[in-house]
DNA sequence: TTCATACTTCGATGCTAGCCGAAGCATGAG
DNA sequence: CTCATGCTTCGGCTAGCATCGAAGTATGAA
């Protein structure tokens, strides 16, 4: 008899080109209305309405109700993690939507993966975590070290915080475009929002994309090695 | 304009049912004629046809013909992986396929992930790798030490060999059932079919399952810490 | 050659699921 | 209250695809 999960269900959920076009977007980190992801499906409001329940019925999404908009966001980590590697599989095969726009060597350069940097940057960043021994660990399974609680710590984050989260404070995400990987998890989350906190880097608006300001890409190099 | 790679083709493939039997049926490892396929599915052969030449021309399987037989295998590792950390979020979210079977635990316990050892056993056989300093690295960028180079020569498997080819020869793998990562690559597969070899273990048929003998379970105890 | 097995291709059917128009709620603004 | 906005629900339409019967191709056995 049939043993194990179900893939098909997740794979039914992800392989429409509607729903996958949300999945993306929402991918951005930033919670998005309805009438919002129809847009960026290229469907009406009512079809994009029958998706969005079909989502959330699987859990792949939530929603927030704020006034008389309702903000849809992908429900955790989790779902961030397996549309990246599901991506990372789609760019090694070649398949990919409207041949590499312009945007691409942006993306690739640094990004946002739900709701933490990714990218050239994101990559390079975790390689020096780990090189300076800020960070150890085999496989999924990292942890910060003692001297890396002191360097968090010293750049003005609130690790108390981040371990008081049920979720893992350190993880690993796989990059679709560097095919390595780079830094998730709660810490990875933080780190990103000081970038943008500090004015080091921006997100280009209606995209994945994050740009880092001139000082910004001093400070960044300055904390984790040379830049290109 | 839509960025970046297409997940919704993949998850097409992926989310029909019948397709999805047979991908799963496949991570057994071995190469599966049509009727094989057929027959798990619950399809004529006719419709497996059809699935399998769609599977084909998306990449995720291969054909050997041998005689009048055609055998279907993955196409490789990648594929494997994928569908392994389809399984974990699938798992954990409760998308299970006829309620856990009478051969759950069993596959909990120790089972093939395409070409490798999966389920507690294998999670352990890392740990065990990495606590030792057979293996370290982070992320999915895995090495092998001097002292694991060493090591792994003792126990007969032919690193030269491995490196020769062009997948990596460490490389991490979510498990989904212990939901920590476990050892694929061309390493993680010569440690299965040295256990598989010497008769320390022996598949179940029809099943992803692995089943130690009582010699077995000492001799991998021995080599990478104590059992349950 | 003749027959059997393994599989593919073709053609027809039937069902599902995506899609949108229209109507129905809910919330907020004036 | 009245109107506008944001979203859901309902109903019907349609396209696509999974499915299978039947016929066709390839390999091997006798």
């Amino acid at each position: 008899m049939k043993e194990g999960p179900d893939i098909a269900q997740i794979g039914a959920l992800i392989g429409d080109p509607a729903r996958a076009n949300m999945l993306t977007a929402l991918m951005s980190g930033k919670a998005l209305t309805a009438t919002e992801l129809a847009g960026t499906a290229g469907i009406t409001l009512q079809t994009a309405s029958s998706h969005l329940s079909k989502l959330e019925a699987g859990g792949l999404i939530g929603q927030r109700k704020q006034g008389r908009h309702r903000y849809f966001s992908l429900t955790d980590d989790d779902v961030g993690l397996l549309l990246e590697s599901l991506m990372g599989f789609a760019a090694g095969r070649g398949f990919t939507r409207h041949r590499t726009g312009p945007k691409d060597p942006a993306l690739r350069k640094a990004r946002v993966c739900y709701n933490h940097l990714a990218g050239d940057y994101g990559v390079r960043m975790l390689d020096s975590l780990v090189a300076e021994e800020v960070i150890t660990g085999t496989g999924d399974d990292l942890a910060l070290t003692d001297a890396g609680h002191r360097r968090m710590t010293e750049l003005g984050i609130d690790l108390a915080a981040l371990t008081k989260q049920r979720r893992p404070v350190c993880r690993t995400c796989l990059d679709w475009s560097e095919r390595r990987s780079h830094l998730a998890g709660s810490l990875g989350e933080a780190l990103l929002s000081m970038f943008l906190e500090k004015g080091w880097a921006k997100r280009e608006p209606d995209s994945r994309a994050v740009r880092f300001t001139p000082n910004g890409e001093k400070a960044f190099s300055k904390l984790f090695g040379m830049p290109g």
